[in-house]
DNA sequence: ATATTACCTGGAGTTAACTCTAAGTCAAGC
DNA sequence: GCTTGACTTAGAGTTAACTCCAGGTAATAT
């Protein structure tokens, strides 16, 4: 597949695409002879698990050590291992904090209906 | 209270706090007769209320069109209530995708944890 | 053979959200 | 009366994560 190709499928500008390559948030994508990149269903692979992640949130740096440690070899298992354990660490406190703010938000809402009601009523009244 | 102890209280940077009030993500905050700071319990109020959504990751733009709104007085209440809806709905976008995530990553680990075990009785074997 | 189009690279520019700096003011302690 | 320390401002600098640009190549259509 080609580069715009992938684009499409996921997405994602071209430019990303590059940009996450060359900072290894993906490993380096298959190439042409003539350099042009063709992407395999692996790499896409890491395209997809990549865009995932990133949406939701964790960060390139985190994502660049997890892929380098991936291209170590099977001698990191237990670090790639304690990476996702901590990442899902700091994905759960945010989704609490997030739950937190929806049941705020709830509430808020529900208060301007009521006030809403209440200036209406005035004005007609 | 001054800006330092306001900024103990919520742990924000006292130049945070000057930063989101100059570009109106909080209301202009009291201010003594020598042009200091003097954080009233409504002041702090905004503040607890701004560090708490920006903790849920609603955008500092959103932010400030809310406060605007809110300092236009009553008759903006149907619009803030809708910028509070819109919001809730990116929210809980947000926190379905991040659900995914965090499936997915249990599984990760879980393979992890399989792949790991049978590495060592590899080894012991 | 030439023109177009999609791709390549290195590096500069952008955006959001801070974070820091310099230069100045003001109240309190010695 | 002077120093110290916490405050003030405007504006410059930083960071993460893109996003764009210039200049060049390679395959394709005419």
């Amino acid at each position: 597949m080609t580069i715009s190709e992938v684009s499409e499928k996921y997405g994602l500008p071209a430019d990303t695409l590059r940009y996450y390559e060359k900072v290894g948030l993906i490993p380096p994508v298959t190439r042409k002879e003539s350099g042009v990149r063709d992407y395999t269903p692996e790499d896409c692979g890491w395209v997809e698990f990549i865009k995932c992640m990133r949406g939701a949130g964790l960060s390139i740096e985190t994502l660049t050590r997890y892929v380098a440690l991936y291209r170590k070899g099977n001698r990191t298992l237990k670090q790639r291992k304690q990476l996702l354990i901590d990442e899902r660490e700091h994905l759960q406190e945010r989704m609490k904090q997030m739950q937190q703010v929806l049941k705020r938000l709830n509430y808020k809402i529900d208060m301007y209906e009521k006030e809403i009601v209440a200036c209406e009523k005035k004005l007609l009244g």
